[in-house]
DNA sequence: CGTTTCGTTGAAGAGTGTCAAGGCCAGTGG
DNA sequence: CCACTGGCCTTGACACTCTTCAACGAAACG
């Protein structure tokens, strides 16, 4: 019996076991509430690279929790310009497009071989209409991906392309901390036209500010491997000072009113 | 009792009763159901014309419907940039960007004079917990949102300032429409700089770009008074087909009043 | 090892932003 | 009622960022 238990949850889940588990599911949990959880993954999924989770007009089942790899999400304007809505990490939910209208309306990529759990959205909402704890913490995952994109839309509405790609660098290095990964040496998955896209520039601007970047001492580019050297320099970018260069001593800088 | 029931609900709420029902509840719902989410709606609020709803920082605890009037989301980067994330309408549900972590994300500020129903984040816990269909529902607003702002990053990150003002015209028009306005003809309550902003453009390229579609017969300008023409060519600006340009301006389409 | 995809860099040009001046309109006080 | 004021809108001239086009080099892939 117990063993039959744990065999089968070793096998199955084991969310308990999952070193992810912080990034899905950040509350605090008694073990019966996480066996609960552990009901709701059915099975698990690989997608080679290259291939889709899903594509827009796939019917609204399954939310994703990534266990490994690296996915975008990208929508397409009925004339056929693509746009890059986000990159996805392990530990990230994918597939939150689906639940309004029970059909997905972006297309997710996986940019490297990735694995995730598959939680079927029927018991997800079982699990959230019996537990209020874990229907807030629902709202609050869908809550913060509102939240985020606002960011991304002042970054878009209202940033230059060095600010963009900046902000850019300083989240995936953000991110790759959080789990654990080097937050000053990584290599980037997508190409530059992804880059390009989701930061609403050519991948011809991309490159550029990326070698002034490396020219400037702030990071080193090597292909896809990214190296910072100057957090400090990115962030006071991202702010919108531009780095005291050259001959230029900075005098008494843009005051925006209060 | 039931002269007492109807008075009592006549007086605070009255969901049953609000043509914006439609809007705020999209669900076919029992008379059960609907008495128990006017429940939840506790009282109505007045901003006046340039209050602000909530601000950035501000404790959420509340949702809030629009009853009447017209709203704007702004969010500001730590440099002062602002940017306006969203207009909000009659029907349209305010403060989502709370749950994510308590406390609210940006600020909201009347553009009008403007009523709301106060929604204690509190209760909507209560029903969306107890009620499978209603627990969905809010899921399904909240995805919505995420759907939307999709639009918005494609439409940022991809597309010109005369595509821009184009989409941003259809979709006011079609709003105004679903509310029971006219859809060819309305009062713009924001300014052009928050145009712009919404838009990620300045000022005078909103109303420059707006005065070349009244050159081209596409719209009508005067101030904040906007009547569109030839709503066709305003689909196929935003396509990003150019108008056959040159003395032919195609209208063989819509008709105006309702 | 050839082929393809991806990345870098240059030169030229288009599209927006910036700056500046002036017009329109509503509200205010004489 | 009028003049005044301040906010909002329009328009022009010019500057500048980013895109476009093009060529080439570097890595990835079968």
């Amino acid at each position: 019996m117990t063993t039959s238990k744990i065999s089968l949850s070793a096998l199955r889940v084991a969310c308990s076991n999952c070193n992810l588990r912080e990034l899905c599911l950040p509350l605090r949990l008694s073990l019966k509430e996480i066996e609960r959880i552990e009901d709701m993954v059915s099975t698990r999924k690989r997608i080679k690279r290259g291939e889709a989770l899903y594509r827009t007009g796939d019917h609204f089942d399954n939310l994703f929790a990534i266990r490994l790899g690296f996915l975008k999400s990208t929508v397409m304007s009925s004339d056929g310009r693509e746009q890059v809505t986000s990159f996805h990490m392990a530990g990230e939910l994918v597939g939150l497009d689906g639940i309004a209208s029970d059909v997905h309306s972006c297309d997710v990529i996986a940019l490297e071989d990735t694995e995730v759990c598959v939680l079927p959205y029927e018991r997800m909402l079982e699990i959230t209409t019996s537990m209020r704890s874990m229907g807030q913490h629902f709202h609050k995952i869908l809550s913060r991906e509102i939240v985020r994109q606002h960011g991304i839309m002042l970054l878009l509405g209202s940033m230059h392309a060095e600010e963009r790609l900046a902000a850019f660098l300083l989240n995936l290095s953000q991110r790759f901390e959080s789990r654990g990964y080097s937050r000053s040496e990584f290599v980037l998955r997508m190409t530059r036209a992804e880059i390009g896209s989701y930061l609403g520039l050519k991948l011809e601007t991309v490159s550029r500010v990326l070698s002034r970047f490396s020219h400037d001492g702030l990071i080193q580019v090597n292909q896809k491997h990214v190296q910072i050297l100057n957090a400090t320099g990115l962030r006071a970018i991202v702010s919108g000072q531009q780095p005291l260069d050259g001959e230029e001593p900075f005098d008494d800088d843009i005051r925006l009113d209060p």
